[in-house]
DNA sequence: CTAGGGTTAATC
DNA sequence: GATTAACCCTAG
């Protein structure tokens, strides 16, 4: 398949509330550039997003974070204050959490100042990495160190509801991400046919402007072609995608927010007609080599989404048991309190629109990803991603298997806290219920696996 | 997902 | 080098 419709499509993909296993097969079956930066930040994004959806906040978010931060600098784009603030949030929770855990032991406290303030923080500094280094992390960095020895400040500490900052902030951060990295590809095509047949009645030729094109969506130009002048840009885009492409384009923009002002038109150049011809042929490819599978994964996301919704309307009382079982965790929007509706779940099943692109959707069942990331998820295969090193702090290229065939994750030693729980939840839920004490004391066993806490136990009962 | 054997790295 | 804890691999 051409690398270019490949991507297009695992751009649409990421923003489809799709569960995070499918997810993966989907994206797993597609080939996949290495410098595209941009569709791999659209993948860190949504790795954050499926964190957040958990209630999860934890180091490994600070480090997407730090990586989103790295390719910005490669595309020359400037950090938003927005990313400052969540980073700043994340930071202090991941500190703060420590002390909660243990009010009286100030070990894992001391140990997460000096591994995230000291060591990540500090470093950035060092290395003149300061994108995300703001003065309001700087006068964090006093206040968190200061609690180590002052018990006003350590009080003060705690009473703060850390956890939900960095929820809030990492929400404000993923809407300003979201728009700054704009539409995908295929939004923008079925935005276009809409708009002309909105105009023209019958879909004719739409007449796009390079502008638009030039300010979002540069790279997706350049995929068509680096010869093309950019000011002379002329595709029949419905042509290039064939009628599945479009209509899936199509479909998709149904329920894009219509904020965007871009204005769009075609001139025909020679180089762009052989383009169309190849893109025409690679779709023809695609479609004789395999079955789409988005209609069928859209198709179950909203079978699933409007089951859910008449459950939901039936008895409300059992949506709680229904969340234990997995079909449906319920969204941390709410919890933070942040804009959400219900509105899906009160109406009429049979006239059930597909959800929003950009909301998460409750169907979508993220706790199974496990390690926590569609990040790590998404490196299972061998064509996953291999971005360069940016700069100093090394952002691994490897795909998972192959971290694993040249090193090993760093040792880390259980703490006592970590063994006490452990000793308490195998009592409560039994041994050998690994995953399931691993999502109850999820915030503990930070960056355990199931195998750790496997492994763990047998050694502590050797 | 879990169990169990294997490997690696830290410590003595 | 032996021991051990932490981590990895893979069959079922």
């Amino acid at each position: 398949m051409d690398i270019d419709v490949a991507r297009w499509i695992q751009e649409f993909l990421l923003q489809q509330p799709i569960e995070d296993r499918t997810m993966k097969t989907l994206l797993d079956i597609l080939p996949y550039d290495n410098d595209d930066y941009r569709l791999m930040k659209r993948i860190l994004l949504r790795s954050i997003s499926s964190e957040i959806s958990k209630g999860s906040v934890s180091e490994k978010t600070l480090e997407t974070l730090e990586i989103i931060e790295e390719y910005d600098y490669q595309r020359g784009i400037v950090v938003l204050d927005s990313m400052r603030e969540a980073y700043c949030a994340v930071a202090v929770h991941c500190t703060v959490m420590c002390l909660k855990e243990n009010p009286y032991d100030f070990r894992n406290y001391f140990d997460a100042v000096i591994r995230i303030w000291r060591y990540r923080i500090s470093d950035m500094e060092i290395c003149e990495r300061v994108g995300l280094v703001s003065e309001r992390l700087k006068d964090t960095r006093d206040v968190i160190e200061e609690a180590l020895w002052n018990v006003d400040v350590r009080n003060d500490v705690l009473t703060r509801d850390t956890w939900n900052d960095a929820l809030i902030s990492l929400k404000v951060y993923l809407a300003d991400a979201t728009e700054e990295i704009g539409p995908s590809f295929l939004e923008i095509v079925a935005k276009t046919e809409i708009a002309a047949k909105t105009m023209n009645g019958k879909g004719k030729e739409v007449h796009i402007s390079a502008k638009n094109l030039q300010a979002d969506q540069t790279e997706e130009r350049e995929a068509f072609s680096s010869d093309v002048p950019r000011e002379n840009f002329d595709v029949n885009i419905g042509d290039h995608l064939g009628h599945k492409g479009r209509d899936m384009a199509m479909d998709s923009c149904m329920e894009i927010p219509r904020a965007t002002n871009h204005e769009y038109a075609i001139i025909a150049t020679p180089e762009v007609r052989k383009v169309q011809e190849a893109l025409k042929l690679s779709t023809l490819d695609l479609q004789a080599v395999v079955k789409d599978p988005l209609p069928d994964a859209l198709h179950l996301a909203a079978t699933i989404s409007a089951s859910m919704a008449r459950e939901e309307t039936n008895n409300s009382v059992e949506n709680q048991n229904v969340v234990d079982k997995g079909a449906c965790v319920p969204s941390v929007d709410e919890g933070v309190k942040v804009v959400d509706t219900d509105e899906a779940n009160t109406r009429n099943p049979s006239t059930v629109s597909r959800p929003s692109l950009m909301v998460r959707n409750c169907t979508a069942r993220t706790y199974e990803w496990d390690n926590d990331s569609i990040e790590s998820s998404y490196e299972g295969s061998p064509n996953r991603p291999h971005l360069p090193t940016p700069r100093k702090r090394v952002v691994s290229p490897l795909s998972k298997q192959e971290i694993r065939k040249n090193s090993r994750r760093k040792i880390k030693k259980w703490s006592s806290a970590e063994e006490q729980t452990l000793r308490e939840a195998v009592k409560e839920c039994g041994r050998g219920n690994w995953k399931l004490i691993l999502d109850r004391y999820r915030e503990t066993f930070e960056e355990r696996t199931v195998v750790d806490l496997k492994d763990k136990w047998r050694n502590m009962t050797r």
